[in-house]
DNA sequence: CTCGAAATGAGAACGAGTCTCAACCGCGGG
DNA sequence: CCCGCGGTTGAGACTCGTTCTCATTTCGAG
């Protein structure tokens, strides 16, 4: 975290950008979770902890800097449907990885697997594509609640 | 398409749902072109449609009717970035394919490949997960692209 | 044909995200 | 340590895709 914020502090000097408040507020406050957050869970958040030292956030100021802060490859974001709204997580520290969604709980569990970044990239390279990234979502039930749904009709299967 | 209509009627009757004209042309519409398109699209191009049949459509029942198809499974929807709005294809006569999108010109791409569904099914289910849809997004530059960009700074690569 | 339920149209409402612009404040220079 | 030039912010208006409302129309079983 202190050295995220030192990057942070660089890629700002490099576009000559300023260091304010309220970016390093948004910055701590995304890199002091793990969960994917929202814009406005995070802004609610911010709010919270700004009331003690007296520093407001502005909703807006939230969605500027984590735009900023996705450039800066210091957050990614996630769309996961319309409804659910963009999910945000910081991503110095943690590697690639993708996600599965629970219908059910709505729980979002990561997974990575080399084999499958591997043949992935094959598959798009042999495509003649040039990829910077991509995102992976699967749909499904979480173990946890493939357990609870065993009260009805044995197994059944679908693919979409 | 013949049969897709059958389907669709028989779908209907299952759930006591009617036939109307409506659902009716908004089947024939999307399964008239092999494009991507937004409700918006198919609204347009259902309003021209309909002129000569007096026939209007109004975009809740776009809207509506789209649903209905995504939860038949006559249509897929398709979300690449909270700006582009929410695309739909339809999908019987299709098999599974992902996507990669140009960044540069904006084209989408079909690809499928069986190795990358197989060794994607295996890690998912290796986690205990019990997928029922999955949405693969590749993001970057199409062949014809990467030509146009030869005349600047040779041979970069990025990974997101 | 009749009738009740489902479906539709028009436009209001909603909500995530963006834009506007006057007030504010980082920060390099003096 | 103070100044002043922009970059930055806050509040709220605004956008625009999508959903909701409800009076009216239409499907389709009997
Ligand atoms: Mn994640
Ligand atoms: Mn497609
Ligand atoms: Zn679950
Ligand atoms: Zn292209």
């Amino acid at each position: 975290m202190k050295d995220v914020a030192k990057h942070f502090e660089l890629f700002l000097r490099q576009r000559s950008l300023r260091l304010t408040r309220q970016r390093e507020a948004i910055l701590k406050a995304i890199y002091g979770t793990h969960r994917h957050v929202t814009a406005e869970e995070l802004y609610e958040l911010l709010q919270k902890a700004g009331d003690a030292k007296a520093l407001r956030i502005s909703r807006a100021t939230v969605y500027r800097t984590l735009s900023l802060l996705a450039e800066g490859g210091f957050v990614q974001a996630l769309e996961l449907g319309r409804d659910r709204g963009t999910l945000y997580e910081h991503t110095l520290g943690h590697e690639h990885h993708d996600h599965m969604v629970c219908m059910a709980c709505g729980k979002i569990i990561e997974f990575h697997d080399d084999e499958l970044e591997q043949v992935q990239a094959a598959a798009i390279r042999r495509h003649g594509f040039e990829a910077t990234s991509h995102r992976l979502n699967v749909f499904g039930t979480c173990a946890k609640c493939q357990e609870k749904g065993k009260g009805s009709a044995a197994g059944e299967a679908q693919a979409g």
